[in-house]
Formats: structure tokens, sequence, C-alpha cells
DNA sequence: CGGCGGCTTGAAGGACGTCAAGATTAGTGG
DNA sequence: CCACTAATCTTGACGTCCTTCAAGCCGCCG
């Protein structure tokens, strides 16, 4: 019934998926630190804000204020469900996935962040941080101490509108999760959803290496690991992706864009 | 089988469920408005701010900035979904139900807003409303101008510190749609989580009036309208709550919480 | 009184979870 | 480079919780 597949290479027939695979694949290297005016290439408050007005000034300090830490390894803690909170995040390079553990020991993961994109904004009210960050693969942050930010803040409309801002979008980040869906639009949405957010970063947009296990995806999006599993599978025999292990091609975005239509983001 | 209620009147077994209720029941009146100092009495820049360091200049000012808005009929839209984003809003008096509507014409009602609550935050970084905003009964709001906020905020770390964690607290609100479930435990979160928010404002613990239909509690809790009826009915026959129309006793509200205990909190 | 929306109840079907087993991959040390 | 093991992933069979569909009931407002 299924054609067998290659175990670790990949045939001739495939060589566009393997050239999108090694487009797309963020390879584990040293990323951009950036200078004193042009910040991490990615940075949440480099590439976001300026636009938005955050004059050079501002960028000027807070190049001082951040502080570059990493690398952590994958499965490493960047914080703990319960630290007090003194700082945000962004992720500089790997892939974060942040989750809480229940009474029961039973894992809840709340999101996967990328390069660009912040964590713990959600540990300024409550003070401490409410879930674990855990690297995913090699991964690189920027700790923002958050009073300094606040500080800074003052002086600067420009980095407060840029944090009301990076708080307020995180507000609906859930969309995905919320809604009562079916797996194949979870899973649907997930994939553009994550394809879009690379291609945001200057990656493919069409290619991507899921550098979470298909338990962590099933987990974030409510499902069974074997869910996971077949709506691939179904997808894959459908001709709207690729499946080589990780690495996934979108080869027909617009049918997936489509089955993801009622959900906003993910 | 199952023993025929009264129509209208409560018999007088029934006497502990009636006074909880005419103690819980937000009768639709005019809110206390505050004064220059003492803010309305159940306002997020009130009761929380102060505290937390908001001095009383500040208060003033903030003063200055409110306005009052209301009334709005059970239906009316406070805001539309689309609408340019320009204040965020206090309820005041009365619920307000945010939902929005996706292409098909299926409502997501997202959130249910009790008087001293925000809405409007998760509009700040799309720049417009992406929601509506309707009252489910007689309502009455506090508009706060977002950019005479923000410049406030320029000047009063408190104000700035209390923006940050309203907005950082909405970031998690969505976890008891978040979770992969069951119906009982999202019932059972709901109500002890409507009861905790109601005990905050000053009403009973244990008793409350739901002021929207199970409609919309059903497609809050992404579920079917008849499975919310048959869990009420379930948990009324198990002598956890006491339902009367729309009128709620929790009478095991321990048994609630133990149901309800790994939804963090909605 | 009569109609209509909100609520309740029952029966049947489906989507996804659970359980179990196998296949593949990755990690590790020889 | 190659076992060997453990972890991850896939696949199938079966059960279950919830939805869907259909009908009836209550309560409200004309």
């Amino acid at each position: 019934m299924l054609e067998r597949r290659r175990t670790r290479l990949i045939a001739a027939a495939d060589a566009p998926l393997r050239a999108a695979i090694s487009d797309a694949a963020p390879v584990p290297r040293m990323p951009d630190d950036g200078d004193e005016l042009r910040f991490c290439s990615t940075c949440a408050f480099g590439s976001v804000c300026v636009p938005h007005g955050v004059d050079k000034a501002a960028l000027g300090e807070l190049h001082c204020l951040v502080e570059h830490v990493g690398p952590y390894r994958s499965g490493q803690r960047i914080f703990h469900a319960g630290d007090r909170f003194g700082a945000i995040y962004a992720v500089r390079g790997g892939t974060v996935k942040t989750s809480l553990t229940d009474d029961e020991g039973r894992e809840q993961v709340l999101g996967f962040h990328l390069p660009g994109e912040m964590i713990g904004l959600n540990a300024i009210h409550p003070a401490k941080y409410p879930c674990d960050a855990i690297a995913l693969d090699t991964a690189y942050v920027c700790r923002f101490s958050f009073p300094a930010l606040a500080t800074l803040a003052m002086r600067f409309p420009g980095v407060q509108q840029q944090l009301f801002r990076l708080l307020s979008a995180d507000i609906g980040k859930a969309a995905l999760l919320a809604g009562d869906h079916s797996a194949d639009e979870r899973l649907a949405a997930f994939l553009v959803g994550l394809a879009d957010r690379y291609a945001a970063r200057g990656f493919s947009h069409t290619a991507l290496r899921l550098s979470m296990a298909r338990s962590d995806i099933a987990n974030y999006l409510r499902l069974a690991a074997e869910t996971v599993s077949r709506v691939l599978r179904r997808f894959q025999d459908q001709r709207l992706i690729a499946v080589e292990g990780r690495d996934v091609v979108l080869t027909d975005a617009a049918a997936l864009r489509h089955l993801a239509r009622n959900i906003v983001h993910g």
C-alpha cells in the first residue's frame, strides 16, 4: 500500500524537497548579535519597533540593557514555573517551548517560540513565571530586565508603545487552541502559522523543520500524538504536504490555508 | 423520575436558595460613580491600582480622563470588530460579552466581563478591535482614551505598571478554553470562576445569576448547548449545585473546585 | 391565549482518544 | 563503522464522550 521511504537518502525526485528543507532549516548557529544601532536581526525590539518610532537613543539604551544568554541545550530550562519574575526574554536563536505541569504531572504545552519572539510577558501580573520555558534545540535568548525596561519606557514613548503592543498581541495568541476545531483544522493552522512565522523571519514560506516532537505538537493542539500522525499522513496522501521526519514542505499551502480559514492565527 | 419544579414560586424549603439569589443577583441599577479620589467602587483602576502605588494626583487625572458611557440595553454593541482602536473600557455595571463572528456567520464567544473588568486590551496591537463587545443586560462602562492613558502612564509609573499588569493578566485568561478538558471540568471551572469573580466584587461566594444564555455559555466553553443542559442537570442531581433558570447556587463548591482543579482560572 | 425563543431530554452517529504492537530513528558505546 | 537500546513515530482496532438531530417543554411578551 505504502511506498517504502528512503531511510536517510533523499532520492533525486525529491530534489525540490531537499532544497526547500535546507533552505528552511534553522541550523543551530551563533546568531547575529547586531551592533549598537542595528539590533539582533530578528529581535522584537529591533525589527518591529524601529518602524514604530523607537528612536536611536532608545535603541542604544536598550542595547546596554539587554543581556545575551545561552546557549541552552535541548531540554534545558530558561526559566521555571514559580520563579520570581524579573525579566522578559526574546528568543535569539533556536526554538523555545513554554509549558506547565499540573498536580498530576501532566504537561500542557502553551506555545512554541521562534527567533524574534518574546517569552515571559505573562509573568508580569502574577510577578512570577506561570510556566516553564524549555529549549527544544540549541537556543539563545536575550534577557531584558523588566524593571529597567519599564524605567526606559517612562522616558521613551516608543518603548512603552512597543511593550503595550507586544503584550496586547500576546492576548489573542491562544486562538488556535481556544476554538473547537477539528484535528484537520488545528494541524493545518499550526503548519501555516509556523510557516508564516518562519517566513516573517526570512526563511522559506513553504518548507520548515519542526523542532518539536510530534507529542509536543499533539499536546499543544490538544490532540493525541496518534491523531497528529494520522492527519499528517492524510495530508500527505492528499498532496497537501510532504513529510520527511521533522521536515515538512507545504505543497498546497492554499488548501491548508483554506482548511485553517476559521482559525485566526497561531 | 424527575420531580416537577415549581414554575415561578420558590417553595419555602428553598428559602436559603432565594436568599442567596437575591444576595447575588446584580440587579440593573445605576452604579456607584465614585468621586474625585474614590473611583467607581469596582473599577480596575480604582480598587486594584491604589494599593500598587497609583498616587492621588494620578487618580485625579485618571478621573478627568475617564468618560462614563451607558446605559447599553441587552444586545447593544459597545464596539464592533474592525472598529479603529481608540480606547479601552472598564465594565461599570451589568455584563458584557466579547465575541467574534467568522466568515460563515458562526459566533465565537471569547469571554464574559463583569463590573470592574477591562475590555479592549487586545485591540492595542492590531490598532482595531478584534472582536465585538455586546451588553448581556443593562450595562454601563467607563471609556479610557488610550492615547491619553499612555500619555498619563509616561508621567505616573503606577499607571504604567497597572497597564502592564492588566495586559499581562489577560494573556493567560483563555486557560479555561485552551485545555482539553471534559464538559464537567469546563462547566465546574466556569461556575467557580464566575462565583470567585463575583465574590471579589463583594457578591455572594456561592450564589450567582447567569446573565448569559445557555447557548452563550456553551459557545464560550466550546460545547453544545444540549451538553451544558445535561451537565447542569447532572450536577444538580449530584447535589453540587441548585439551578433555577438562570440562578445558580453552588451547594458543594468544594466538589466543584475539585472537578476544576486542573483548570487554572477562568 | 397564542406564538416564539430559550431550555431540556432522548436516541443515534461520528470524531477523536486509548490501548497495543510494530517500524523507524536517534543516541551510545564498542 | 556498527551493534544495541531507547525514544519517537506510525498504524490498526476498539471504546467513549460529545455532537447532532428531533421533539417537547417551559416561560415570556405580545
